[in-house]
This record gives structure tokens, C-alpha cells and sequence, in this order.
DNA sequence: AAAATATATTTAACACGTTAAACAATATTG
DNA sequence: CAATATTGTTTAACGTGTTAAATATATTTT
């Protein structure tokens, strides 16, 4: 009967969280010069590609305009390469460099060591406990 | 040993499920042309307000700057009331107006409705349980 | 094969996220 | 009490989120 109240719903909650988790991971980034996004999209493509551009949108939770700006700004700084698929003119397939992938190699050593301090906090069992739990909440 | 994969990460996975809860707030947001934060903000002060500028953005999970946009767009519209407080100048205290109730007493019987769709799609003591989870993994 | 439709990406416009710096008012210190 | 430091808010600058529209290429229909 009341109204929803902001103290307990679903979205405030899920962005504090969030925003708790990423302020761990915050100052890695910011003294490599990436953002949050174009270190997402950067691995997504490391670890899955070449893909095309709607591919990996979809696995970096990004939408498609803001990738457009994210490629341009990877592209410019050599970590992707971006081509034009052979049998469809439409569609742009991407990868990633040697030098992206030593970019990623020289990060990924401090973002490991995060996540581990985060599971040190939080323990494994619950933050596994969470990521089923989340996962059950996300309509494919 | 293994590099943090993007496939199970808290960040990404915390994102997903906001995005996926959020899909079934942000058409009726849309209708009432009002963005996701400037809508958490106007429940807040009206909830727990009038309050200091900084205690909104605290409690709305929102930036100072970016508050400071919001206020101003709910101000032209009418929806807030921004005063100096008397006992410090710095200070800027925020008050919902009766035309910003009117709105909020407008919108949110079809609001509760989307929370309950939503508790009946997930179920009450799964969100709970999330809830509770998510907490924990807020620091203060 | 031309026309209509669908799909992949990009552009545009506006709001917010983020960090740093500016500004204004208050509090503290010498 | 004047100088300095601190605090609350705003401005600036740039990147991303979001929706709608534009563009280019493929596919389907007539």
C-alpha cells in the first residue's frame, strides 16, 4: 500500500553497488588513461573477437552510438584495428592489435589483484552467490 | 591464475541486471518526460526532504554537478523549490513545491504497478534476498 | 531487375557521469 | 581582526547513455 519507497528498490540498490564495486577499480584506469567503457569493450574484443560491432556491443553492455565513439577513440590510439567485413559491407569487424594486447597484458596483472582484494572483502561464496543471483535478474 | 573474464564479473554483471530492471521503468519515465535521475532526485527530497543539496546527491546516488543540472531543469519546470539557508549561505536547500507533488502523486500508482509486475516475475524473497545481498557489498 | 523492406552502423541532440578547478561563504588560525 | 584553510555549490570539459533519424548495404518482393 505505500508507495515504493527509494530506501529499498531494486535500481538505487543495484547502483550503489555498482558504483561501491567500480571505485575499487577507478584509479587503475584513470592512471592508464582508459575509461571504464573502452577497457570493457577493449577486453571483450581481446577475449571474443574479431567480432562485429553489434557483437561485441551487445557483450559490453554498450549501445551502439557510444561504441561508434569508443572504437574511434581505440582506433586512434592503435589497441583496435577496425575492417570491413568481406561478405557484408555493412558490418564492421573488429580486433585487437599487438599493441592493444600489451596495453591489456600491462593492466590486467592490477586488475587482478583488485578483484582478488574484493573477494578478500567480500568472500568468493558471496560474491558467487550475487553473480548467480544478478544473473537471474538479466532477460536474454 | 586466470585473468578476470568479462563473462563473470561483478561490474558487468551488476550493470546487466540494472539495465535489465530499469527496461520496465524507463517507458513510463519517457511518457512523463522525466530522465531516471530526475526522478530519483524529486522522490528524495520530497521523501526526505527539504535537504541540503549535498544530502540529495548523497541519498539520490548522484554527483554534485550533476545535480546541479537536475535541479535546475526541475526548477524551470516547477517541481522544486531551491532557497539559501538562512544560518549558512553556502548551503542550497531543496523542497518539492505542490505542483512537484501533484507530479509524483501522478506517476506513482503506475510505478508501484511495475514494482509489483516485477515482484511477481522475479518474486518477492528473491528481490529481497538481492537487496540484502546488495547492501553488504555497499561501504558507507 | 527495380522497388520496397530490413539490417548494421553512424550521426545528432540532449542529459548525465566524472574529474578538476572556480567561486562563495564559513570556520580556523595567528 | 586579518590571513588562511575548509566547506558547499557551480562551472568547465570531455566521455558515455539514450532516443531518433540518417546513411549505406543486403535482402525480399513484385
Amino acid at each position: 500500500m505505500f508507495p515504493q519507497s527509494t530506501r529499498r528498490s531494486l535500481p538505487m540498490a543495484l547502483l550503489r553497488a555498482r558504483e561501491s564495486v567500480m571505485s575499487h577499480f577507478r584509479p587503475m584506469l584513470a592512471a592508464h588513461n582508459v575509461t571504464e567503457q573502452q577497457w570493457r569493450v577493449l577486453r571483450v574484443v581481446d577475449e571474443e573477437g574479431p567480432l562485429d560491432a553489434t557483437e561485441v556491443a551487445n557483450r559490453a553492455s554498450v549501445l551502439a552510438p557510444s561504441l561508434t565513439r569508443i572504437i574511434k577513440t581505440l582506433e586512434d590510439r592503435g589497441f583496435i584495428l577496425r575492417r570491413r567485413a568481406d561478405d557484408d559491407g555493412r558490418r564492421a569487424v573488429l580486433s585487437v592489435t599487438e599493441s592493444g594486447k600489451a596495453f591489456i597484458e600491462a593492466i590486467s596483472p592490477e586488475q587482478r589483484r583488485i578483484y582478488q582484494s574484493l573477494e578478500e572483502k567480500y568472500g568468493v561464496e558471496r560474491i558467487e552467490k550475487l553473480l548467480d543471483l544478478l544473473e537471474e535478474f538479466v532477460e536474454e
